[in-house]
DNA sequence: TATTGTTATACTCTATAACTATA
DNA sequence: TATAGTTATAGAGTATAACAATA
């Protein structure tokens, strides 16, 4: 109750002292909270890395699939979205896509019919390269000359929250 | 190209080593990323905050706009849609699901009739206040006795990353 | 003509259940 | 019976176009 007890309806402060657009809300409660900060950066890192990687025709996702096909050639789809986190059923269009390019194949295991080894071709393996230089500069730009230092603390700290999550006593 | 070529079809080092599950893939590039540690912190970081704000019938999202009406009473519908960027439309349903709830009213406001202005109300302030200690217990768990100066650069160098989507050369 | 709030719509992402073929 | 991959589907979240009321 202190903008001003007047009758007079004070169109809000923050509505009058506008020139171009109306950021003028303060969200230092919020700001409180270093989740805030990370979603708000995230969003942002995000939005970043989609228009990087669509001029070559990959999104966050079938990025991070096809770099861990090529890093860990032959591995199964259960195992990929064990490490991405995905649902396997979900899994399935990702590598649909990713089929679909020839840029990895779904080879047969002999040693275990129900099962599909994924592996990266040629093609999967250049656009690799040339997704990781494009991600590369992406970065850059993310982090504009971050001292090294501050970037391995961030990490540090993303790594530590990330594994809190996982139970655990045994210090990493 | 590096795996035995002997004629054996070699089951996978990492299919044939595991005990429980297989999370045997290595991600040594995208760990190279502070953007997929990022990514999978927040992921985390936001599971836990959606389970921590369920007992009281919030969302992000919702928990959000809450937070800032508190913060701003008399806040317009389009500000609040621009300090959560999230789309004029979509905000709708989000103050519809705290109106609906009396957590707060939509006033007109007299100088300009197409806009409303969102107040709190009693119990919107109540739910307020219980949210905020519940998500600082949910902070606390995520960053589990993390030292005051590694948050405070992780908070900087977040607040760099959104910052520096923002153009200008003025540094912060 | 532009803006505020609104509706409708579509597209992506994610989560779940159920199916098939193998084990 | 359990598991790998698949299908179908439903729920969020998000983005866009168009409309009525007002400026």
């Amino acid at each position: 109750m202190s903008r001003s007890g007047a009758g007079k309806p004070t169109p809000n402060i923050a509505a009058v002292a506008q020139g171009e657009e109306s950021p003028q809300v303060s969200d230092a409660t919020l700001c409180g909270f270093i989740g805030y900060h990370m979603k708000r950066a995230f969003n942002v890192v995000q939005a970043d890395l989609n228009q990087t990687l669509k001029p070559l025709g990959l999104r966050m996702v079938t990025y991070s699939a096809l770099v861990l096909i090529v890093d860990n050639p032959g591995l199964r789809q259960s195992q990929l979205a064990a490490a991405l986190d995905v649902e396997r059923a979900n899994l399935v269009v990702i590598v649909d896509e990713l089929e679909r390019r020839d840029l990895i194949s779904r080879d047969r295991v002999p040693s275990d019919r129900r099962a599909y080894a994924l592996n990266p071709t040629p093609a999967g393996r250049h656009l690799y390269e040339r997704a990781l230089e494009a991600v590369r500069g992406h970065e850059a730009r993310m982090l504009n000359g971050m001292e090294e230092e501050t970037k391995q603390v961030v990490i540090r700290a993303m790594s530590r929250i990330r594994r809190g999550s996982e139970g655990g006593s045994r210090g990493g």
